[in-house]
DNA sequence: GACGACATACTACTGAGTATGTTGTATTGT
DNA sequence: ACAATACAACATACTCAGTAGTATGTCGTC
């Protein structure tokens, strides 16, 4: 029998990869299946032998994304610290999220509802549902933190809401941006300034 | 001989907000030129008579909605205050465009850079070093008031680069979610509720 | 000898771009 | 003043390349 019968399997996972690579690189519609299969030396074939269409790596690639996210911020949620602590450390967990998974991050970043126009499958939008509760669930943990500052009197933070979605729409924007560099600041230092921009204000005390 | 002979005519434009419409809807990509035309209750033809080519039709939005960014900020950033209320008024003057010039800007949310994948022309090329200029000297506007609220005390962002990301960031995120909604608040609500949160920061006093 | 994990070869369609036809209006020659 | 004509502003009809998806072949392993 298989080693790994159960799980979704090594050559799978590398699919995923390479699909996030090119997403990245040219977009989910400009990338074609062939990219994805040169990408790994290989062909249409080992594609379509994992993944029913194009749309289920897309699928599979923004599951992806958001589980690092989630793997980021859950062990931080419930730590015994202030809101505005536990806010300071999940930003910063979000974007050193954001930068050491670049190409998932910005191979999700053309939206998960465009994707789904046009003849879609009952299957796919399931998936569809299924995957916009994963990004709601985990905009949800900031609005939830956010809420409980200011409960607690650290933050303060009137709309939640509108709050969250400033932040994340901040934090999101990394990849659009931030490029690896020799001479650049590290992913910490950027993580760490840029939200204390978001909390602290860029207002001089 | 024609009333106006010197404007990129009205025939022109309206192709231009049909495609921005488009885009916004169903994103680059997914957009065919029929599409385009059908919403003008028109056809292919009406489209390439003013246009080379989809590429094209692309730069005019992008080129309209940067015109409009523009237009909102030229007005404060050289008025007699100190660089904190200027920068207030930019980042609500620059909300209030994503939202009243809502398909231009979520139509180029998929970015300048993806569309010049593959062969382009050279025309194409320098229509994209110049838009990509355009861009950047935007966002320059907002680095320069940033360095002058740094040097008049009224800012603290040491550094300008990354703090004018942080804040383009999140006020650019708002096309992603904003949706016109009777019973929500007003656009200028969200402005300077928006722009309090980046200024005077998400923390308590 | 069955099946998983691919590669190869093929199909069918979509959609950008083009070539050509049509119509109304302005311009020109006489 | 009035046909002739030129041209702008489209519509219609067509081409053709690229690409998602499929059908089938191959090879190694259990």
């Amino acid at each position: 029998m298989k080693a790994s019968a159960t799980e979704p399997t090594d050559s799978r996972f590398e699919i995923v990869e390479a699909a996030a690579e090119c997403f990245m690189r040219r977009g989910y519609d400009k990338t074609t299946i062939d990219d994805i299969a040169d990408a790994l030396g290989a062909t249409k074939g080992r594609v379509y032998h994992h993944f029913r269409s194009k749309n289920a790596i897309f699928f599979a690639v923004y599951r992806e994304a958001m589980r690092y996210c989630f793997e980021a911020a859950d062990p931080i949620i419930d730590l015994p610290l202030p809101a505005i602590e536990r806010l300071t450390r999940m930003c910063e967990a979000h974007v050193m999220v954001m930068i050491t998974r670049l190409s998932f991050q910005r191979g999700i970043k053309q939206g998960l509802e465009i994707q789904m126009r046009g003849p879609t499958t009952e299957h796919e939008r399931e998936v569809f549902q299924e995957l916009q509760g994963l990004r709601d669930g985990y905009e949800a943990l900031f609005r939830r933190v956010l809420a409980e500052g200011n409960a607690d009197g650290t933050l303060n933070a009137p709309d939640v809401p509108l709050a969250g979605r400033t932040i994340l729409g901040a934090l999101n924007a990394v990849p659009d941006w931030y490029r690896p560099r020799p001479d650049g600041k590290t992913p910490e230092a950027i993580a760490t300034e840029m939200t204390a921009y978001l909390i602290r204000g860029l207002a001089a005390r």
